[in-house]
DNA sequence: TAGGGATATGTCGAGTCGTGCATAACCCTG
DNA sequence: CAGGGTTATGCACGACTCGACATATCCCTA
């Protein structure tokens, strides 16, 4: 046995979607707002572009909100970029991972100091 | 879409084993501690006795400590119960999580306030 | 010494999830 | 008006997880 360390999940669900959002979706946003199309996105996070593109109707369809707007064709074949609401939901989100990132490593330290190896 | 909530999944990870000691583990501690046998302390989980019992063995194997000591036959047919070291881990991944669980609700309030209709 | 209730394990089938593959539709540009 | 790169979707296959079974083993008690 290695050390051992602490990690966790974090996502917000509704009563009728589990997992409407949460960090997956969070990185997929973050990626489409920095390489400005879904393929690419899906390409950074090394995850399928199918599963990129139903993740991000996932959560749009949770949460009845427009977070990016997504064309077709064109010079460049298409692309998406984030909506004001959907800039609004990265950097809420961001920031509270962020929070609860620092909270368990806090926590981690004060309750199992000493008692792991 | 209905009221979005935060929820959260928490867990120790060494680098062999992913998912050493978690939620579901702890769950378990304290069902043994409460019930004194592990197929009382699954059922009243509400899983299948397979699964408790590779789930214990799991999270032993990955940190390489007793966590309870278990016997078999006699006229209750057998039984377990925690060790000492299953006792200060049950505590203390109790009010890690707790902490955790707190600074969630609290995070959430914070950056999601009005966002969130 | 037979019985009962708990621990100990392997295995098969169902459900879940993501990847890969295949196909359309779209539309700016050369 | 053909080409290319993207969005849009369905479908099947493989990996993983979990529950349900089926046994086997153990040992105190009547």
């Amino acid at each position: 046995m290695g050390k051992l360390q602490p990690k966790f999940k974090l996502w917000l669900s509704s009563k009728e979607v589990e997992g409407a959002f949460g960090d997956g979706k969070w990185r997929l946003l973050r990626a489409i707002e920095s390489e400005g199309s879904l393929r690419a996105a899906s390409e950074l996070l090394r995850i399928s572009y199918r599963k990129a593109w139903g993740d991000l109707n996932k959560a749009q369809a949770a949460m009845g909100v427009a977070l990016v707007e997504k064309k077709r064709g064109g010079r460049m074949g298409g692309q998406t970029a984030l909506t004001g609401e959907g800039k609004k939901w990265l950097g809420a989100y961001g920031t509270f991972r962020s929070d609860i990132e620092k909270a368990v490593d806090k926590a981690f330290k004060r309750h199992f100091k000493g008692l792991v190896k």
